[in-house]
RNA sequence: UGCGGCGUGGAGCAGUGGUAGCUCGCCAGGCUCAUAACCUGGAGGUCGUAGGUUCAAAUCCUGCCGCCGCAACCA
C-alpha cells in the first residue's frame, strides 16, 4: 500500500485586537508557498492557522467597543480569514482559541502535564499597580510607578498561581537541540536560543491567571484561567484533534514545521517542546523563525517598525485591491528574504512590479502568444510528438534543482531570482538572437522552432511559479494546450521538455490579436 | 549592560582565501514580435575603520566606529 507522505505545518496564531497588517501577512505567505509546493510534490498537506483570543487585551478591546467578547472574536476571525482568502492562503483549518474544541484540548493537555507532575502551585511575586489592578514588569515601570497611574506607587505583591516547571527541561532541551540540528531554523536563531539557555538558563513559568472570566479554565482549580502562552501553543494540536480524534492526531503529529516570527522563537523552541515532552508527546520537527517586514518611510527613507502609534501600518487589502493578489505575493516573496528582514515601500513596489512582472514575465508571455497567434494562426504545426529544442543559456535540470533547494529552505527570494535569471532571461535573450519576427518572412519552419524553444522556459517558469503566483501561473499554463493537467504538474515536469501529443496551440483569448496583459504596468 | 545581526559602486543585494558579481536606476547603441517592453555595451566600488595572520583577505583574527534586533507576550 503506497501512502502519500504527510506534511503538517502551522503559522503563528494572531492576536485579533486589530486587523492583520503586511507583517502578519508575510508570515502566512511564506507558509503558503511551502504548503503549495508540498502539495505539488505529492504530500498530503495539513496547513493550520488561527487566532489567539484568550487574552486580556482582546477582552478589553471588546469591552471598549461594547461588544460581547465572543462576538468580537468571531467578527475579527471573519475579517482575518477574509484577508487570508484574498491573498490565496491555502490553509486547511483555522482555529480560534475561544472555540469549545480548543478549551477541551487545552484542558486535557494541562491536566496531563499536571498529572505528570510538572505543574506546581506557588505564588507569583511582582510589582502590582493598584490603578490597573495588574502586575507590571520592571520594564513597564517608570521610577517605580506605572506610567498610567503616576500618583500611585507600584507595590510588591504576591498571589497564588501555578508554575510549569520549565527549568527541569533545560538539559533535555539542550540535548534535543544537539540531536536535532535542524530543529531551529535559520541557523542564526538556533545559535541565539542555545546561547541564551546556556547563559541564562530557564526559569519556571507562571501559566495561570486568577480572577479572569475570559479564557480557558484550569481543570484542577477553576479559580484560575490558563495564561495565554500555555494555551496559545496548543492550537497546533487542537486543530488536528488532540484529545478528540486520536487517529487524526496521530496521523499528523509531530508537525513538520511551525512558521513563526523571530520574536517568539523562545516560546516555540524552549517552552513548547518542553510542554509536549511533559505531556508525553514528541516535539515538532522544526521551527522556522522568519524575519520582519519594516515600512520604508517614503519621505525620510528611514525604516520603521510597523506600528499603530507611528501610523504606518499597511493593510494588505490596500495592495491587493489596487493591484492584485499575485502582485502582493510577488513583492513580499521576492523583496523580503523570508529567513531575515525586508522592507515595504510603495515606490519600490512599483519598481519591482514593473521590471519583473510586467516587463519580464508578462511581456515574455505577451510576445510569445502574439507571435504564435499572428504568424502561425495559433498552432505550431509539426510539434506533435516532439519535445522542444534546447536553447542556449537555459539548463532546466540545474535551474529546477536550484529552485527546489531554495524553496525547501524557505529562501523564496532566491528561488524567484533563480527563475528570473536562469529561466526567463534565457528565453528573452534567445528571442533577440534569433529574431523569429524576421524569420517568419523567410523561413517559417525555422521561426516555428524558435518559438517552440522559447515556449519551453515559459512553461517551466509557470510550473516553478505555481506555489508563488498561483493565479498568474495558471493563466499562463492555461493559455496553451500543454498536455498535463495543471492540477497534476510537479517540479519535475519543469526539469525536462514536455512531449506534446498534439501540435502546440495557443488557447488564450485574444482581443484584436492581442492578449490581455497579465500585469499591466504601473504608472 | 548582556546576547545576536549588519556595514560591498546612486538604491537594494550576492559573494566566507586567489583577477569584485547581480537586479534596479543612469548613459550609449541595437531591435521593433511584445505591456515605450526586449537585447548589447558603458560609466560608477581603495568591499565601515585601524591593525594582524597569509605568497594571497570583501572573505580568517583583534580593536574601534556606526546602524539595528532581541532580552518571556505589540508578527
Amino acid at each position: 500500500m503506497s501512502e502519500r507522505p504527510r506534511w503538517f505545518q502551522t503559522t503563528a496564531i494572531d492576536y485579533p485586537n486589530s486587523r492583520p497588517h503586511i507583517g502578519t501577512a508575510f508570515e502566512k505567505l511564506g507558509a503558503d508557498v511551502q504548503a503549495r509546493y508540498r502539495r505539488m510534490e505529492g504530500y498530503d498537506v495539513f496547513f493550520l492557522m488561527g487566532n489567539d483570543e484568550n487574552t486580556v487585551k482582546v477582552s478589553k478591546r471588546a469591552a471598549e467597543l461594547g461588544k460581547p467578547v465572543q462576538e468580537y472574536c468571531d467578527e475579527m476571525a471573519r475579517q482575518f480569514r477574509e484577508v487570508w482568502d484574498a491573498l490565496d492562503i491555502s490553509y486547511t483549518e483555522f482555529v480560534q482559541t475561544s472555540e469549545p474544541r480548543h478549551h477541551a484540548c487545552a484542558q486535557a493537555f494541562i491536566q496531563k502535564v499536571h498529572d505528570a507532575g510538572y505543574i506546581r502551585k506557588s505564588s507569583y511575586e511582582g510589582w502590582y499597580c493598584e490603578g490597573c489592578e495588574a502586575f507590571k514588569t520592571e520594564k513597564e515601570l517608570v521610577a517605580g510607578k506605572c506610567p498610567l497611574h503616576e500618583n500611585l506607587t507600584a507595590v510588591r505583591r504576591s498571589e497564588p498561581c501555578y508554575f510549569f516547571e520549565l527549568s527541569k527541561f533545560q538539559d533535555w532541551l539542550l540535548a534535543f537541540y544537539e540531536a536535532n540540528p535542524d530543529f531551529i531554523r535559520p541557523e542564526s536563531r538556533r545559535n541565539e536560543i542555545i546561547t541564551l539557555i546556556k547563559n541564562e538558563g530557564l526559569q519556571d513559568v507562571n501559566i495561570t491567571r486568577r480572577g479572569e472570566d475570559w479564557g480557558v479554565r484550569v481543570p484542577f482549580d477553576p479559580e484560575f484561567t490558563v495564561y495565554v502562552w500555555f494555551d496559545a501553543l496548543l492550537t497546533y494540536i487542537t486543530g488536528i484533534g488532540y484529545g478528540a480524534d486520536d487517529a487524526e492526531f496521530r496521523k499528523w503529529w509531530p508537525a513538520d514545521v511551525h512558521f513563526i516570527g523571530k520574536d517568539i522563537t523562545r516560546f516555540h523552541c524552549a517552552l513548547w517542546p518542553a510542554m509536549l515532552h511533559a505531556a508525553g508527546l514528541t516535539p515538532p520537527k522544526q521551527v522556522f523563525g522568519h524575519g520582519f517586514v519594516y515600512k520604508k518611510n517614503e519621505e525620510t527613507g528611514a525604516l520603521e517598525r510597523l506600528s499603530k502609534t507611528l501610523g504606518n501600518v499597511v493593510d494588505p487589502m490596500d495592495i491587493v485591491t489596487k493591484f492584485s493578489c499575485d502582485a502582493f505575493r510577488y513583492y513580499f516573496l521576492r523583496e523580503c528574504p523570508f529567513p531575515s528582514d525586508g522592507e515595504f515601500g510603495w515606490a519600490r513596489f512599483a519598481e519591482v512590479f514593473n521590471s519583473d512582472l510586467a516587463n519580464n514575465l508578462g511581456n515574455l508571455y505577451s510576445r510569445l502568444v502574439t507571435l504564435v497567434s499572428k504568424n502561425f494562426a495559433g498552432t505550431l504545426a509539426g510539434t506533435a510528438g516532439r519535445s522542444a529544442p534546447a536553447i542556449e543559456g537555459y539548463d532546466p535540470v540545474a535551474a529546477v534543482a536550484t529552485v527546489r533547494g531554495h524553496v525547501e529552505a524557505c529562501r523564496y527570494h532566491q528561488a524567484l531570482e533563480t527563475i528570473w535569471r536562469q529561466v526567463l532571461d534565457p528565453a528573452n535573450k534567445f528571442a533577440d538572437s534569433r529574431a523569429p519576427w524576421k524569420l517568419v518572412k523567410t523561413d517559417m519552419p525555422a521561426a516555428g522552432e524558435v518559438l517552440f524553444g522559447m515556449l519551453e522556459p515559459l512553461r517551466a517558469a509557470c510550473i516553478l511559479l505555481k506555489p508563488f503566483l498561483p493565479r498568474s501561473a495558471q493563466t499562463i499554463y492555461a493559455s496553451f494546450n500543454f498536455a498535463k493537467p495543471w492540477d497534476e504538474v510537479t517540479y519535475q515536469d519543469a526539469a525536462s521538455p514536455a512531449k506534446f501529443a498534439d501540435d502546440l496551440k495557443v488557447l488564450a483569448a485574444l482581443d484584436a490579436g492581442k492578449v490581455k496583459p497579465l500585469f499591466p504596468r504601473i504608472g
